[in-house]
DNA sequence: AAAAAAC
């Protein structure tokens, strides 16, 4: 695995072996692999080569080259083959010199794998210092990237650490950890303190990138452990399902001289889920449908998202006071909490979750079939003109959106989405997500019951 | 008029 004269990676053994043996340039093409390059496109950093050579891409994880131990790990994972977006991407990733990615591909479709391994591969387990360090936007991501590492990890001694709020540290002392997954916050702190050793550093992953690179606060604790972080030899990664074109230019400088993996547009927007929405009457009247629903809520497990904390907390208590099972989740609550919470509807004992924008990425359980737009994604807007002083919430938040629907229909499984509008504004807001998203939102009558989960059912069969 | 994320 070197760098050749013109500059260009050399894949790893086998794959290299495979492609030279019949002969690369003139070899047929298979259908597979036309299939899989119509459909994710690839733009190599140093512009060289053709990005669709079948040495990018790779159709077994043995082909990788990795450790033995490791590609027990994968299949212990329950993989047996690379997704679309791995075939092209491993190589990538893998190869060396190690060069910087920034990936972009649906909810549910293999991402967080691919980074890991990446991390895991990349470690030297012989030296008790941090080498690979992960960001996510929330406690809750971080905790579940953490599972997917221990447990890829498993035959390998491979030693990790948390870095999110109320972690107690394995040990006093700096960290030995070889990875180390948080949220940029605490991740920052430990670095400042010294407490993780940055000079081992190799591998610098954001999971969510759009997300922690954009403005208003994540942006700024991500650059800053970003500077903490050695320059030379750094490989970093930027994954996410969305990168609006605000955080393009900026993610492009992030990680500078990145090879670009992306599934193509139609891809992106979540086709395996049902869309509809309900018109209700007023705020109140949301509440009241939200009630009736609930049987339905519960054939499978499902997601109601608020846009505030405390509509999760007044519609939970109240579901709850009338006999209702529901949880909820939001950043106000204790970390302890927290953990307990999303740990129980993980395994299975919460069916309905009603919970902020807290776990609108990410998160990932097979089992939820439904979610619920209590309240449709905003965002924030300036005023224009006049000093710009001031704004509203009155824009649809069409990458929230995405990620919060892309909680159900989980690697190519039937999930359903409905919206609730109860007046023109929230109509015209929806019908601007339907546009954006180029897919219909079916309407489903809030009166008629029947005809509600006759739809639904359908639509998760 | 938000959510998330540090002490």
């Amino acid at each position: 695995m070197e760098k050749d004269a013109d500059g260009f990676y050399t894949p790893v053994a086998a794959a290299a072996a495979s492609a030279s043996d019949a002969g690369e340039e003139k070899r047929a093409p298979n259908a597979d692999l036309i299939k899989s390059t119509f459909e994710v496109s690839v733009t190599l950093a140093d512009q060289q080569g053709d990005p669709n050579s079948p040495l990018h891409s790779i159709k077994t994880f043995e082909e990788l080259g990795l450790h033995q131990d490791l590609l027990k790990g994968i299949y212990h994972l329950g993989f047996s083959k690379p997704s679309k977006i791995q075939e092209r991407a491993l190589p990538l990733l893998l190869a060396n010199p190690p060069t910087n990615m920034i990936g972009q591909s649906q909810s549910g479709t293999g991402k967080t794998a691919a980074f890991v391994l990446t991390m895991l591969s990349r470690v030297d387990f012989t030296k008790n210092t941090t080498q690979a360090v992960c960001l996510a936007p929330s406690r809750e991501l971080a905790r579940q990237i953490m599972s997917v590492v221990v447990n890829m990890g498993k035959f390998t001694p491979v030693q990790t650490e948390y870095a999110i709020k109320d972690h107690i540290l394995r040990d006093s002392g700096p960290i030995t950890a070889h990875i180390v997954v948080g949220t940029p916050g605490t991740m920052y702190d430990l670095m400042r303190k010294r407490i993780i050793n940055v000079a081992g550093i190799k591998v610098f992953v954001l999971d969510e990138a759009d997300n922690m690179l954009d403005q208003d606060g994540l942006g700024d604790q991500t650059l800053r452990v970003k500077n903490m972080l050695p320059r030379d030899h750094l490989q970093i990664l930027l994954f996410s399902a969305t990168f609006p074109d605000h955080v393009r230019t900026f993610a492009s400088k992030f990680a500078p001289a990145a090879n670009k993996i992306e599934l193509q547009k139609e891809e992106l927007s979540v086709t395996g889920i049902r869309q509809f929405y309900m018109d209700c009457k007023n705020e109140e009247h949301k509440y009241d449908i939200l009630v009736r629903l609930y049987a339905l809520l519960t054939i499978g497990q499902s997601i109601i998202f608020c846009q505030y904390k405390h509509t999760a907390d007044r519609i939970s208590a109240r579901m709850t006071a009338e006999g209702h099972k529901v949880a909820s989740l939001h950043g106000a609550k204790d970390p302890a909490e927290r953990d307990t919470i999303i740990d129980d509807f993980r395994d299975g004992k919460e069916k309905v979750l009603i919970t902020t924008n807290v776990i609108a990425r990410g998160i990932d359980i097979l089992q939820v079939n439904m979610v619920v737009n209590y309240d449709l994604p905003l965002m924030y807007e300036r005023n224009t003109g006049n000093g710009g002083e001031g704004g509203h919430f009155d824009k649809p938040d069409i990458e929230t959106y995405i990620h919060r629907i892309g909680r159900t229909g989980r690697f190519g499984r039937r999930g359903i989405s409905i919206n609730f509008v109860h007046d023109k504004r929230t109509w015209l807001q929806m019908e601007q997500i339907e546009k954006a998203t180029g897919r219909k939102i079916m309407r489903i009558e809030t009166n008629d019951v029947d005809e509600m989960e006759e739809k639904m059912k359908e639509a998760l069969k």
